[in-house]
DNA sequence: GAGCACTGC
């Protein structure tokens, strides 16, 4: 069965390859033949005195740590993982949290792949940063090598690794998303594991499907799919090659957790956020010593929470001093700023007095707790069964955050994070009947949830024409498939039959939205891109106002000095351009109530986005006179957000946008106030009511001229909106007949016509 | 006059 492998017909060669080598007898990696490599083997290697890939003599730390591996559960089934790995090209493994699969699978695949002796390397992905930094240097330490030599890592912004001598790299799942780009075969790799695939994030998602399908070119990829859940029957059925093939084998490893024991409600709680609080109370009067971290949705639920669990608990140890010990709450979600996210590490309080009752930790979280950050001492969860969740509207083309039901995975992940130092107690807010019959077993895949251009100008880029019967381990939506193709036609990124055309292709070029890689392309025409450079770089990363609740009215003040009349859009230019000037000023950002960190942050994309316009030989122009300068930046902007245009609707200042005919207000956070009669805006926020944010006062004439296409007022439904614009229309046209003035207008408009057309059938 | 769950390039 082996050899009808079709990766072992290329076996010879790289026997051939590893004779070449010319390993002597006393090296640690004698008689390995890449990928035949025995548990045996490779235990050898590792108990050898010499590092086979550094040829240094082991030092003292790594054999210390080398007992520890030994421990993992994953470390005992190394035989039957080199056999299975030898066997096959596609390995789904499942291994629950504390098996060490991130950490070891990696290594056992370098050990029986050897990428290094074929100049290739074996990627790790994860859907976190931090997961990815923090695992490599933890896997540099076990295998005795340098952090960024034979083992590194690779994110946005920072590259740990070695050209021609990191042979195992751990990297974002966005990450080589973007490097298949530029190289659909991944070539540089032998094995490609994702990791963390229960998580189910778009890019994870995508790169699953582009890889079933390089399978089939590349007998010589393999590919391991590592997830924590038991969806792996899933995983395994997908990657089934050909026809009736039987499914991809499982690995399955067990994990190492302290038991958890759940309790339920016996009645539904009609307010989850007070059940909580009574919940987390109780635990603190009746429950033994440890720390409690309760489940809740939202920054305002969070401080909320918190502000009422510390005076219900100074209540109650003033009444029972004698009983009940002190309690300190603390919230944690990730707009929270570094230093205060760091309370969630601090030792619970002390008792008040000598032998009083033990001091308890309360962690009121987001989702945060659950997968990003782990807090130890945790040994008490409260878990309301809610979180936050995005969700896409494509009929209206909108994504906005709901709250929801979470999955039974999800409530399983929370109960497991109060078994990680000791056994301890999970208790959720809802009855075992909702359980077993209300949730979903998985959360739903994020490519469902989500607005989907971005995702299919990539991968058109990479040569999927066929959006539609692109092999995705689940399928989204085709009306958001559509949505996405009509707006990057309207575009000019693909053609009529959905090609990808030389604008659309630099666009992809760019980590950025399309509306917002299109502006940046076509803004030196305006003599602005260096003003287009800063909008764009704002508006990728968080908001940088900050609005402290006891310094409200500073802040807004504060704010007020930065604001552009004309819109949200250059008072955001203006505040990074204010920003650049002021950095050797270490007070400024504080004392003007910005986010420092998403002001670097902003920076940082500003320096990655100018190196992308240089290699794509676009220049950064500016203008002198003001005036002009800040008339095209606003005409730039409708050249890349001509879709999401609201016109005044009556006295009430009320906006109806255009075509999809949502009656909408400014969001209150806009620094437009002159309420004019055409914006543009950057974001339609759904939550209590609908708002637009992000909004800049434009001409309607603009629309016309830069985006005919899509204002085609022969194909526009009928309504106020179209009446303006055919008056508009009229005017234009009216003006251009009468002067000699006007025809220079009218010139202009046939050029702006003609580049909008040109770039159409580029 | 009101909110941004969490990631990623």
């Amino acid at each position: 069965m082996a050899e009808s492998n079709p990766y072992l017909a290329n076996m010879p060669k790289y026997q051939k390859q590893a004779e070449k080598a010319a390993i002597s007898a006393n090296e640690p990696l004698y008689g390995f033949i890449p990928r035949r490599v025995t548990g045996a083997q490779a235990r050898s290697a590792l108990e050898h005195d010499l590092n086979p890939f550094t040829k240094q003599q082991h030092s003292a730390q790594y054999k210390r740590i080398l007992e520890a591996r030994k421990k993992l559960p994953v470390y005992s089934q190394m035989d039957e993982f080199m056999e299975i790995f030898k066997n096959n090209q596609i390995i789904v493994m499942v291994g629950e949290t504390g098996s060490g699969k991130t950490t070891q699978i990696p290594q056992f695949v370098a050990y029986s792949d050897l990428p290094h002796t074929r100049g290739k390397m074996v990627a790790c992905t994860q859907p976190r940063r931090v997961a990815a930094m923090s695992v490599a240097k933890r896997v540099a330490d076990e295998m005795d090598v340098q952090l960024g030599r034979q083992v590194g890592y690779s994110m946005r912004f920072e590259d740990m690794t070695e050209p021609g001598t990191t042979f195992l790299k751990y990297m974002t799942d966005g990450m080589l998303l973007r490097e298949a780009m530029n190289d659909p075969t991944m070539a540089r790799y032998s094995t490609i594991i994702l990791d963390e695939a229960h998580e189910r994030t778009l890019a994870t998602d995508i790169l699953m499907g582009l890889l079933k399908k390089v399978a089939k070119t590349r007998p010589d990829l393999k590919i391991i799919i590592m997830s924590a859940t038991l969806d792996a029957l899933k995983f395994q059925k997908y990657f089934s090659l050909g026809e009736g093939s039987a499914p991809a084998p499982l690995f399955k490893v067990p994990g190492r957790t302290h038991p958890v024991e759940v309790f339920y409600t016996q009645e539904p709680e009609g307010d989850y956020v007070e059940a909580a609080i009574r919940t987390v109370l109780m635990i603190h009067r009746a429950e033994g010593p440890g720390d409690i971290l309760l489940f809740l949705t939202g920054k305002e639920e969070i401080e909320d929470a918190c502000r009422k669990i510390k005076l219900e608990a100074d209540d109650l140890v003033n009444q029972d001093p004698d009983s009940v010990g002190p309690l300190m709450c603390v919230p944690l979600y990730s707009s929270l700023p570094p230093a205060q996210q760091q309370r969630i590490f601090d030792q619970a309080p002390k008792p008040t007095m000598p032998n009083g009752p033990p001091g308890r930790k309360v962690v009121v979280s987001t989702n945060i707790a659950e997968t990003s950050l782990t807090i130890d001492g945790i040994v008490y969860v409260v878990d309301p069964g809610f979180s936050k969740q995005k969700v896409y509207n494509p009929r209206i083309r909108v994504e906005s955050l709901l709250v929801s039901p979470i999955s039974k995975a999800s409530a399983q992940q929370r109960a497991g994070r109060a078994g990680r130092t000791q056994p301890g107690k999970c208790f959720r807010l809802y009855t075992e009947k909702d359980f077993m019959t209300q949730l979903e077993e998985q959360t739903y895949p994020e490519i469902l949830r989500c607005n989907l251009s971005n995702t299919v100008l990539e991968l058109v880029k990479m040569g999927i024409t066929d959006l539609v019967k692109f092999d995705y381990v689940d399928a989204p939506a085709p009306e958001t498939l559509m949505r996405a193709l009509e707006l990057l036609n309207y575009l000019a990124a693909l053609d009529d039959d959905g090609n990808i055309t030389p604008l659309g292709s630099r666009m992809a070029d760019f980590p950025l939205d399309p509306q917002l890689s299109k502006m940046l392309i076509i803004s030196p025409e305006f003599n602005c891109s260096t003003e287009i450079l800063a909008i764009t770089s704002m508006l990728s990363v968080p908001s940088v106002w900050l609005r402290p609740p006891n310094a409200r009215n500073q802040a807004d003040a504060a704010k007020a000095l930065f604001t552009v009349p004309e819109g949200d859009h250059l008072t955001l230019m203006n505040v990074f351009n204010q920003y650049l000037t002021n950095k050797g000023d270490k007070r400024w950002a504080y004392d003007n109530f910005l986010d420092m960190r998403a002001l670097t942050q902003a920076e940082n994309i500003q320096g990655q986005l100018e190196r992308t316009m240089q290699r794509n030989d676009i220049p950064l122009l500016s203008l002198t006179d003001e005036r002009k300068l800040f008339q095209n930046i606003r005409q730039v902007l409708v050249c890349g957000f001509f879709m999401q245009i609201a016109h005044k609707e009556g006295d009430k200042g009320s906006y109806m946008t255009v075509k999809d005919n949502q009656v909408v207000q400014l969001h209150p956070s806009s620094g437009l106030d002159s309420r004019p009669e055409w914006v543009l805006y950057n974001e339609f926020v759904l939550t209590n009511r609908p708002y637009i944010s992000g909004v800049t006062e434009i001409r309607p004439e603009w629309l016309l001229e830069f985006a005919s296409n899509y204002f085609d007022l022969k194909a526009f439904p009928d309504g106020e909106t179209k009446r303006a614009l055919q008056r508009v229309q009229n005017r234009r046209l009216g003006r251009a007949e009468d002067s000699g003035i006007s025809r220079k207008n009218k010139k202009k408009k046939d050029d702006g016509e003609r580049k909008q057309k040109k770039q159409r059938t580029e």
